[in-house]
DNA sequence: CGGACAAGCTGA
DNA sequence: CAGCTTGTCCGG
């Protein structure tokens, strides 16, 4: 039946290539099924490619001869979700087909079968006055400290109980900053009674994809997953929760630089369902979208650990730049520490010891630093980080052979806390192996701050030069510290009193120890407080002052095709163009509207372009 | 994106 | 002018 009403049916298809961001029309063959969403391959231009019906039974273009689709494969993204992706594609610039991919099945699915209406014999136990509150709201922020549990809220939401209206709310979607809290969460749920699809594609296919056909199906009552989870399949979504929502990792590095936590808002806005984000110091985005609930400060000062703030600005000679005596008192003190700095390598600037000037590369100027690797004849060689060049550590103006650090890389610090702890200090790096016995059975641990996604548990988190976080010139620099702070909170939070690794003596609140030359920073006050408001306070003005988000949108435009693109763009009312600076240019609207409507108008000159919406290092 | 087709370059 | 490279266009 190729006919309806003695008309053709016809669909209409986005090819699934990325630089083709253009439907065409194709017939539906005779008994064949075929709806918006479904996947699908077609002849184009003389190859076979993918695609994803996007509009069904439409009117032919007059005078073009359509061609049949070649396939069927399968069930794809709901028209929601299409409509969502569109919408994306919009907010950050890019393209439909690369959302559609995120929300299409891992794998194909021929058919949604097994669909049953979700059933849940759990009860939750009565959660708390502010997570019942957030829960009755459409659009809620809920601060809990880096502590607290956040357990009972999403149990709360999964079964329901303590819903604002309707009784069965549909299914609900979580989202998790890693793949591996959201597999974690899951599988408490699942322990629990809660029918969960975790939406989380490590695993092999097939299993995969019996997750999507749960959530597609309606089956699961819950559908967890990470980032990638804002695109996951529901048949009647009844509210959305994103959990640690500040956490970058809801971003993607790679253009489109979508956020999870605002596909997620929009998905929940078009639904008409609630919409709940939850952090330990909420994002000022989050703040401007919702209300925010917190609880009475004194609970959510119990979740937060204790903040020592350290002035360096008085330094003990004998110690070096790194090290305070609170500091060496911390480490020589019970239960595990882990430190972090945020450098890598040994010695990052270094200066001559007899004439004090700062090593620099000889080719191309820029400051040097020490290689881990000697040379072969064994000597200690010079590297430079931005043309490569190395060359033997010599001053270049007195001759000299001795240098002095500046800053110590991570390298070097775990040598000089070694030996002022007097006991064995491990270097975990990106690449250290989690469940290495070495790392697993050391009690002092030093590394950057991807030692806190490594290390489970510690009693003490030392932050040997947090200046590093504080005075960074990215724009976020303020919110990305705290949020850093929070991280070293659960830490500590999980190997205190509350959490099972307890040694016998440790202290009963995690403690977080600043090093810094700033102490009276907002957010070294916020972090001690435990009142994250206090670094919207004055963060908040600030922006606003200097035409920075949330009060603006911004978009980083970058690559070869940057200038090409920037003059096509000129100067649109209400817009601002800034730079160029190190080959990058800044636009700044008014708002996300305004910014979408000056970028996506203009077509792409050929070679590289990188437009980064909603820049996170700027 | 990548196939089609046209225009440009080279060598006998 | 065949045979090949390079470039631009456009797909149902």
């Amino acid at each position: 039946m190729s006919e309806v009403d003695g008309r053709q049916r016809v669909v209409r298809v986005l090819p699934d290539v990325v630089a083709i961001d253009k439907e065409f029309d194709y017939l539906v063959p005779d008994g064949v099924e075929a709806g918006v969403g479904d996947v699908v391959r077609i002849q184009l231009h003389g190859r076979r490619v993918g695609g994803w019906i996007v509009a069904a039974g439409v009117e032919p273009i007059a005078g073009v001869a359509l061609k049949p689709l070649a396939k069927v494969s399968g069930r794809g993204p709901s028209p929601e979700l299409i409509e969502l992706a569109a919408w994306a594609a919009r907010r950050w610039v890019g393209r439909r087909a690369s959302f559609l991919r995120t929300a299409s099945p891992p794998g194909v699915v021929r058919t949604l079968r097994g669909s049953g209406a979700p059933t849940s014999a759990t009860t939750a136990p009565p959660a708390r006055p502010a997570v019942h509150d957030a829960l009755a709201l459409r659009a809620a922020v809920l601060r809990l400290g880096p502590g607290a549990d956040r357990y009972p809220l999403v149990l709360a939401a999964a079964t329901g109980a303590d819903s604002a209206e309707d009784a069965d709310d549909g299914q609900v979607l979580i989202l998790c900053p890693s793949v591996a809290e959201a597999q974690t969460l899951g599988r408490r749920l699942r322990r629990d009674g809660v029918r969960t699809a975790i939406v989380a594609a490590d695993r092999p296919g097939a299993a995969a994809a019996g997750e999507w056909i749960q959530a597609a199906s309606g089956t699961a009552r819950v559908v967890v997953g990470a980032r990638a989870a804002a695109w996951a399949p529901t048949a009647h979504l009844g509210r959305v929760v994103v959990l640690d929502e500040h956490d970058e990792a809801y971003q993607q590095e790679q253009t489109p630089t979508w956020n999870a936590r605002d596909v997620a808002i929009e998905r929940a806005r078009r639904a008409g369902v609630p919409c709940l984000l939850v952090s330990p110091c909420p994002s000022l985005e989050a703040l401007a979208w919702g209300e925010l609930v917190a609880e009475p400060h004194i609970d959510e000062r119990a979740a937060w650990p204790r903040v020592e703030v350290v002035d360096q600005r008085e330094l003990d000679p004998s110690l070096g730049p790194l090290f305070s005596p609170r500091l060496v008192d911390v480490v020589r003190g019970e239960g595990r520490v882990v430190c972090v700095l945020n450098r890598v390598g040994r010695a990052r600037l270094l200066a001559c010891g007899s004439c004090a000037t700062l090593a620099r590369c000889a080719v191309c100027d820029a400051a040097v630093h020490q290689l881990d690797q000697a040379g072969a004849d064994g000597a200690e060689r010079f590297g430079c980080g931005r043309c490569g060049t190395e060359r033997p550590m010599v001053c270049l103006h007195c001759g000299g052979h001795r240098f002095k650090n500046l800053r110590l890389g991570v390298s070097r610090a775990r040598e000089e806390l070694e030996a002022l702890a007097g006991e064995p200090v491990v270097e975990v790096t990106a690449s250290t192996a989690i469940d290495d016995p070495g790392v697993r059975d050391a009690r002092i641990l030093i590394g950057t701050e991807a030692v806190l996604h490594r290390v489970p548990r510690a009693s003490a988190v030392a932050f040997l030069d947090f200046d590093q976080e504080l005075l960074s010139l990215r724009y976020r620099a303020a919110e990305q510290a705290l949020a850093l702070l929070a991280r070293a909170g659960r830490v500590v939070q999980r190997g205190s009193a509350a959490g099972e690794g307890r040694r016998p003596g440790a202290p009963d609140r995690g403690l977080v120890l600043v090093q810094t030359r700033t102490p009276d920073h907002p957010v070294l006050v916020a972090a001690h407080q435990a009142d994250p408001g206090r670094l919207v306070a004055s963060e908040l003005p600030m922006r606003s002052a200097l035409g920075l988000p949330p009060s603006t949108a911004m978009a980083a435009v970058s690559g070869a095709a940057a200038p090409a693109f920037i003059e096509a763009l000129g100067e649109p009312a209400g817009v601002r163009v800034q730079g160029p600076l190190d080959d990058l240019w800044r636009i700044v609207a008014p708002d996300h509207e305004a910014l979408s409507a000056a970028l996506v108008g203009i077509g792409r000159p050929p070679g590289r372009l990188r437009i980064e919406v909603d820049p996170l290092r700027l």
